[in-house]
DNA sequence: CGGAACATTGAGAGGGATCAATGGACGTGG
DNA sequence: CCACGTCCATTGATCCCTCTCAATGTTCCG
């Protein structure tokens, strides 16, 4: 929860062409230094932010791993997604000035903080960066699509398969194998985020490795089929984020 | 299909309360203005837009009502949404220059085309307009957060009646009444939106008249124990759009 | 009036939930 | 360094909700 003042500049930072700033030209670079106020630590466990709390800035993932989650009234709880290193993370607070969710650290991390004010500021004299701002926000949007896709028409095995070929491809566009992966977040999670039951989750991991696709060893997983997955996960196994 | 040229300024639209520009001052209101290029009217089953369609405008629905819709490479399709006077589609198509869904009319229905490059441009300019259109964005986010609550936790009775509260939310913010409403759509739409299958919803419905809750007449609905189907609908009953 | 599209209802099957017990991994403290 | 407790994962047995398949009814429109 400490908040230390270390500053890095977009512009040298080596996230530059996974994060907010991809496909700004050097010199709109520059401009986007004044962007981050800060860099925020966050020990594994606590919350960036959550819900109810004033919405201010838009955080981006520098390192470590989140989970983003709704809980309704009634003490029902939703996660709705996973935020790796060069994700966004606060844009459902835009709309009403306060989180809509809560976004909890899975491992120890670090974000770098954007107050949004000064993002709609330099948004109107830096082309590239309001468009850029509206696309992120748009894929968003296309990524929620693609959860409900999955949610409202896919069986357990569909799920997972979509739900693992989605990690990693996010992992591989970060220069992690595709093939091999370490899984941050427990049954659970999973079977919350997919709409399954954690047991059912662990359920379908062991069919996928009786059937040879994949080998489990608790978090750590290897894909030994990767096509075989694919055809499972058939719809949308392009989708971003 | 056809593409009148009509043009009716926001400043003087009676929808503006409900539209894009909500909120905005009448000064504002004028440099809006320019923002509509003109109205289009799609009759009932065409779509608007299709999945791959360059992408260049943002629409306002002006009249009618539609459904947004994905398909997977495999056939299978996933309503994603049902849109009503007022209401902004086409945010989908910003992340990639073109459409990741189609929008279908469910009835004849009349929309406000708005070139996207327009709105980038007044928007620097009106900050109020930079404001609202991340609010509606990030809007659009939170309400898809919304349905996987729906989609991922929720039981067949909940989700139905999680719809129904929220069309009559929609519809009441609209004039229209609190008891009554007539379904714009399909048993089949209900329950691909929702995730369950056409039988589901026809049952659900059902069960619901014969707890006195509901009357069913075909589309026509008659919300009889507004509260009782509010407690079955529990999580974030109050989401927006 | 007849046909097509949509809705309702029933009977049976199946996928995933639930309940429950066991087994590993990890971290903390003795 | 080992023991213990906690958290997490695996696996089994059973049940139930929803899907599936199928038939009938209703509305709307040409």
């Amino acid at each position: 929860m400490s908040t230390e003042g270390l500053r890095i500049a977009c512009s040298n930072c080596n996230l530059r062409e996974l994060c907010l700033p991809v496909g700004l030209s050097a010199n709109e670079l520059t401009e986007l230094d004044a962007l981050v106020a800060n860099r925020r630590r966050i020990k594994k466990g606590p919350s960036l932010y959550t819900e109810g709390d004033t919405f201010t800035s838009l955080f981006a993932v520098r390192s470590g791993f989140f989970k983003t989650r709704v809980t309704t009234p009634d003490g029902r709880d939703q996660v709705t997604g996973f935020q790796m290193t060069g994700e966004i993370l606060g844009l459902d607070g835009i709309v009403n000035d306060k989180h809509s969710c809560d976004a909890v650290a899975l491992e120890d991390s670090e974000v770098c903080v954007m107050p949004f004010s000064r993002i709609e500021e330099i948004s109107r004299s830096v082309h590239s960066l309001q468009n850029h701002m509206h696309k992120i926000m748009s894929r968003e949007i296309v990524k929620d699509q693609s959860i409900m896709i999955l949610l409202g028409g896919m069986r357990a095995e569909e799920r997972l398969a979509a739900f693992l070929m989605n990690l990693i491809q996010r992992l591989s566009a970060r220069g992690f194998s595709k093939t091999e992966l370490v899984l941050r977040m427990t049954r659970e999670e999973i079977g919350n985020y997919l709409g399954m039951k954690l047991e059912t989750v662990s359920r379908t991991f062991s069919k996928f490795a009786d059937e040879g696709l994949i080998e489990v060893h608790q978090k750590h997983l290897l894909i030994k089929k990767p096509e075989e997955l694919k055809k499972l996960a058939v719809p949308s196994s392009d989708s971003c984020n």
